[in-house]
DNA sequence: ACAAAAGTGTTCCCCTTACACCCATGT
DNA sequence: ACATGGGTGTAAGGGGAACACTTTTGT
């Protein structure tokens, strides 16, 4: 868990004599890049070579877990753009050394791919395609944590609108259907497709023309900026 | 936060010097009693009076978040027999002094009222109708957990044979109907909720009956003793 | 006899699903 | 002209919701 802070602001809670775990943070951010879902991950090829990790860090006292959220991630991705976050799960992550017991409270975001490409420090950051997660070696019980959040993922696209933030502000339906093809891994009929949106009102006309298509598309946009659930019971 | 431990114990947490925050559980338990449906909670008529507050505790290093549950809910109700529990929701919990920043795990969870009356320690327990709950006060932020929780367990008896942890061995189906009744707070038709509950396969005949009704009931149990979660997409 | 709770089917409507052809543009 | 992706409607089936009367027992 070294890796996470800079030892020596926090030199008292590594100390054999500490009674209490310590609370750390790890985030699970899913991008949409080049029409593949993709996850942030962190390395660091000489400590953890050939070895993944979920950004994260040691949550600073005083400081609500969302503000040691923005915090932590400017720290370890440098993406400084806005992001949806929500909590996921508080992990009881025993890692290696007998020496600390880290919590991880664990957090799932979403990132436009256009909005940080130019923030993040690829010296430190890969995006990993979802598809290729069981090519990779995570440390820890990273890997759980991500297919937890995959599966929040799944949840949040099938009942809420938040494929807004995953898309820019105006987008071919096609590229909505897209989104969800990729991320629920599955085809979708395109035409029950777009009377299952419509009916739900979640995305309303531009009067604007994407042109660069053979035939030119009519582009969208969301109605709700807010995060709306759609009710199913 | 004083009353969440014995403060010598983990004298040295306290200090002013440290830099972390501390990690804290605190449990929603719901129960059915008298057909009424209940949160178990903690008061100390001295030092809170007129307050409740969730049965809880530090965490203990070394300990999954589960063991600690089991220590502190024994530690702090005396209830000693199984209950069904799962994490709900990590809260940022200020409290009142500006000493302690506590982080507060919380956690869901049922007990048969049958199973732990035997057990409770009513000197420092109560159980509160979650009817009344806008009309107690509680420390904190406890009462949004409350409510949080409460989505939870309506989420789980939609979507779940979560019921199971809430009844006894058998059952009339007019019972297991009156539990979705007072959780969901909605009148059910019988005759669709018994279509619903056979289709899945829920539950199944005791082939016993129940003779103190007036005209004699059939029994039921739960198919499975599991958690099963009935796909709704 | 009457009160109290158990038990039991049918209809309608809406939502989901499956499915195929024409259209507008670029090359 | 042809390739590419965009745009559109209908029919059938399944599931949920609304709804009332008869049965069995205790008093």
């Amino acid at each position: 868990m070294d890796f996470l802070i800079n030892k020596d602001k926090f030199a008292d809670i590594w100390s054999d004599k500490m009674t209490i775990p310590i609370a750390a943070m790890d985030m699970v951010i899913f991008t949409i890049y080049k029409w593949e879902l993709c996850i942030v991950l962190w390395y660091d090829r000489e400590r953890f070579p050939n070895k993944y990790a979920l950004p994260g860090g040691i949550v600073a006292k005083w400081f609500s877990l969302e503000d040691n959220f923005d915090t932590i991630l400017e720290r370890e991705t440098w993406i400084k753009s806005w992001v949806y976050k929500e909590q996921l799960y508080t992990f009881w992550n025993p890692g290696r050394d007998d020496r600390w017991h880290v919590i991880s409270i664990s957090y799932f975001s979403l990132v436009r791919a256009q909005s940080f490409l130019t923030d993040i420090d690829f010296s430190k950051i890969d995006l990993v395609k979802y598809k290729d997660l069981d090519k990779i070696e995570t440390i820890y019980d990273h890997k759980e944590i991500i297919t937890y959040a995959k599966q929040r993922l799944r949840w949040k696209l099938e009942y809420t609108n938040m494929a807004k933030d995953m898309l820019g502000d105006s987008f071919r339906i096609a590229q909505l259907q897209e989104v969800y093809e990729i991320a629920l891994w599955k085809k979708i009929d395109k035409r029950n497709f777009q009377k299952k949106i419509f009916k739900l009102k979640m995305i309303e006309e531009t009067w604007t023309l994407d042109k660069t298509t053979n035939r030119p598309a009519k582009l969208y946009r969301f109605v709700d900026t807010e995060l709306k659930v759609y009710e199913v019971i």
